[in-house]
DNA sequence: GATGAATGAGGTTTCATTCAT
DNA sequence: CATGAATGAAACCTCATTCAT
């Protein structure tokens, strides 16, 4: 069975190859280019190849489909992280593993967009801020974890939340300036985010 | 003559007591608090006690109000910046000084707003983009310069560029997560950000 | 053999037990309640427990059910009436059981709903209209009937179609400002009509 | 001053000249005609001979429109009715000035529609029917004064509330089946129903 | 008979912008 | 400069109805 199967299984991603999943695909992909304001019911329905009313048979109103992108990336930003931080033991690795696997969500190497998560928040009405806040903090959890114990370990001077809150803003800014098609590629950038906080 | 004098004869603000500077200030309010897309042009009448229409005597259109907050934004950080770094000869102390007058830029102290500059750079179309550019790089600049030369000194491995996209990052993104009326003062902040890219 | 199956054999009612039965009995429910215009078809199957589509293998359209509900109402009103009134020889008594009757029908004792007749009968177009007014003219020929005979007997000064017009009237509006399970009772309220037209 | 220009000054009408007055006016004639639910707003619009768009100047949503227009009939029924009794004393005279008056009302000689406040009751949400009610409470208390004062007198065994109930069901009624341009002249009418009533 | 995704026309409403006053 | 009614395009959303499975 291959992962994307599992995943699926899981509940962790809805079937690319179901309406909905098309539907999620191609509404991430436009909320990402143009923003959410900017991106119409009727954009949607024409990238999937339906008809503008069809989406509302599998969301209630726009807003949801917003929310439902969000789920699903962190719910697949958390599965593909405790997949890869799984027997990495040394605290500098599991940092470089974070950094990393956060890049590949933000530049969308495995379907996540994990950027629309800060530049799309406040498009989400306070109800829907609040659910996706819950997927979140489990995700948030693990980064503080391991920088606590990075902190312990004298790699760096900060508590876990507030470095977490600098290097997540380090990287998901990267959009505003980083090409991912340009000189620097994806691991020396992970690299220099790396040495930035902690190459000492 | 008072500082806000001089700023506004030269060009740098708008006089606040006028009828645009007054436009400019409620405008800026609303943007931060409720995102560009969502304000709309009679939110912003209301608020400065004028009806709709009227709006459009000082600007041609809603998006133009944006593009000036953004420049009057980047005007006044630098001629802040610039003043503040007069006299500061050691490179620590200019970033020092950096950072702490872009968390004060970003946490309104001085009516500037920096977030927006980031989190509205898309309600912006490609012309208005261009112009505001213009504005951003000379203050960008300024960054740059100061952390080439920390480079130089040894005080982090990294080039002024990237490091400057790392700190604007991180700094940027506290409004996330950091309260300015919690534990942590802004003075704080700014020490732990200094500590998280140069401590040691 | 019951009243019912009888019923159901000569065609008045649907087998409130077949899928089109379930149907009729929940449509006039949310007609009643919601009225036609804001019942949705998916309101209906929801109701009975099937999916939106199914409606339509048992009937043409959404004005249809209506149509239906309001021919099934007529002629049980009907068979009821006719059964009530057999034997029944002074007018005085004719007169109360129709009011009786009616008052019953209004008020759903046996699944009528009379005043769907009413309240939506604009939510009919002409064809449709044309085509209950047909089953309409008998129910109410047995009304003028009556009335005609007691204004021969001078118990009203008035002809029977215009006071049908007026106690019909009075008996349909009666669910604007009367409730059944108040203190005045369905006889009695049944007992005033007959007072404030006849009771001299 | 005219009767009208008094009735605007006092607030009882809106101005049938002004934008508001007019769109009332279309809007009450199109309720009418086809029903509040199969109205739309560019109905009303194009009778006015605007756009759509302008309709949500005057009023913040369609279901307010029909607000208004029952509000002002029941305000203008109100007017017309205290105006019509002034100087009458005998109990009579003044049942048969209020049958008079309402079906003036009903039948849109005023401008009123009284039918609307009945037939499209239930168009209202719940907020907006208690607003309209605590309108039409003065106006249902001159009845049960008058009727009380009735069965005082012994024109009626009934009580006030149940007899107003039956009367304004026979009236509102009448235009199920009276034609106004027919044999039977309204003033006709109203002699009938007062006979039916009162009779005798 | 039932399903449920899709249709597609049409609904109400929003809102930046214009312009006569 | 300000007003505020009007514009008109476009937004989100609804819903009766269809039809392949």
């Amino acid at each position: 069975m291959t992962d994307l199967a599992q995943l699926i299984d899981e509940g962790v991603v809805t079937d690319p190859e179901s309406a909905k999943g098309r539907l999620l695909r191609e509404a991430r992909q436009l909320f990402k280019e143009k923003g959410f304001a900017k991106t119409t019911v009727r954009d949607i329905a024409a990238a999937v190849g339906i008809l503008s009313g069809s989406i509302f048979h599998h969301f209630p109103n726009k807003e949801d489909i917003l929310r439902c992108v969000m789920e699903e990336t962190i719910r697949l930003s958390l599965a593909r992280l405790k997949s890869e931080l799984d027997g990495v033991e040394a605290v500098d690795d599991q940092i470089k593993t974070l950094i990393r696997c956060e890049l590949d969500a933000i530049y969308g190497r495995e379907g996540q967009d994990f950027t629309i998560l800060v530049s799309e928040w406040r498009s989400l009405n306070a109800v829907n801020q609040a659910k996706v806040l819950g997927f979140r903090e489990v995700y948030e959890n693990l980064w503080h974890q391991v920088f606590n114990d990075a902190q312990k370990q004298g790699l760096s001077p900060l508590g876990g939340v507030v470095l977490r809150g600098f290097v997540r803003g380090a990287l998901v800014d990267t959009v505003n300036w980083y090409k991912p098609d340009g000189e620097l590629s994806l691991e020396q950038l992970a690299e220099q985010v790396y040495m930035a906080f902690f190459g000492r």
